[in-house]
DNA sequence: TTCAACTTGGAATAAATCTTCCACTTAGTT
DNA sequence: AACTAAGTGGAAGATTTATTCCAAGTTGAA
């Protein structure tokens, strides 16, 4: 067991939550990328503040997601559940994609960057056996070509969200059309190359 | 017409062209973004040459690009001439996504930032059109679904185009699994929501 | 009330890149 | 060879964001 930290003052704490807000709506707007700067100063704290208490970006977006991140988890986990597997798999992109429509930071959490936290990288441990064991299945019932993998499927969410991202601010519903393509798609191609294996999956979130 | 210029003197324009070369190789690792100095030092100039034959980064991208994308505007035309028009839609895709494979930088131009020039907003211009009739006769031709248009042909772009970008530098021929997604993926969904205009187009392609 | 430990604001420093500027060099003409 | 306009290198200043630091303020226990 890691060892527990004597709890924060109570002013302390105040303002960790008000950091902790103030980041989560403008990451939602902005991305992760949004200078500590700028947090600090809609919070109305100082640098010290948030160096204080997030040394660095990872501690704050571990403390930001975190939950969300355990959600969607649930979510694979649900969708493992299902009887019908493609059925599991369409529901299960579906639910994760909206749940980074609503929130940009989110979004770039869960499918970009080398921001991924250990978290991040853990929740995709949890969650790739999900989806593999899903696609098996969708296969075996003839749902999914023969060579489908857990990759392909990360790839249709990092081409989904592509057009998320490109598209928030002017069609914040056109993700939508983008996923039935993705879903048709990987349902009806004929994919060539070699199988691509798990490690392609790490890669892929994290270029 | 435009006033054309004085020619360069002879080593002026020497520096011109290393300066060209070097910047499309560095870019076409890297992206578009590589930093002035890091070409004027691999060229073997200083900052004042890079600065006095390409004030600004537009400048320098029509240089290098513009021949390229008329490469691409010739192969929207060559698959509008296509007498089978899906097999020319495909065709077209997958041609410019080989050319972006060989270079970060020119992917870049074609589909992200608004780093667009003028040069890039043209020929969207001049190649939308071509894709529009192209779309028009596969639909006709029951080769397509009702309600798709030349934005979800771009979303398809962007689509496997972000795939590309993820998986340059570990599977570099993951992109045409992608593609075989979108491409079928485009023939068999049943397209939700309202059918995007073209205003869409060059959102997408400049977001 | 007092006080030690904890917190804080914001200025200072650092690092990366953009952009300007000008004393010095070179090409090409006379 | 001399001269002038064009060209050059690289230092200096401006921006943007990351990161450190500490004098001054606050909390909560004694």
């Amino acid at each position: 067991m890691i060892e527990s930290a004597p709890p924060l003052r109570r002013d302390a704490e105040r303002n960790r939550q008000l950091l902790l807000r103030t980041a989560f709506e403008l990451m939602a707007e902005r991305g992760l990328d949004v200078p500590y700067e700028d947090v600090a100063r809609a919070a109305g704290t100082g640098m010290g503040t948030i160096y204080r208490r997030f040394p660095e970006r990872r501690d704050l977006l571990d403390a930001l997601f975190s939950e969300h991140i355990e959600t969607v988890i649930g979510l694979a986990e649900q969708a493992a559940r299902h009887e019908d597997a493609w059925a599991g798999l369409s529901w299960f992109l579906e639910r994760q994609l909206e749940i980074e429509a609503q929130s940009r930071g989110l979004g770039e959490l869960l499918r970009r960057r080398n921001q991924a936290t250990e978290l991040v990288q853990r929740a995709h441990e949890r969650m790739t056996p999900l989806v593999a064991g899903l696609i098996a299945r969708a296969v075996e019932a003839g749902q999914l070509p023969a060579g489908a993998t857990p990759a392909d499927f990360a790839a249709a969410h990092v081409m989904v969200g592509s057009v998320m991202d490109a598209s928030r601010d002017f069609a914040p519903q056109l993700w939508r059309r983008a996923l039935t393509v993705a879903l048709a798609g990987l349902r009806h191609a004929d994919l060539p190359g070699d199988p691509p294996g798990e490690t392609v999956i790490n890669r892929l979130y994290n270029h």
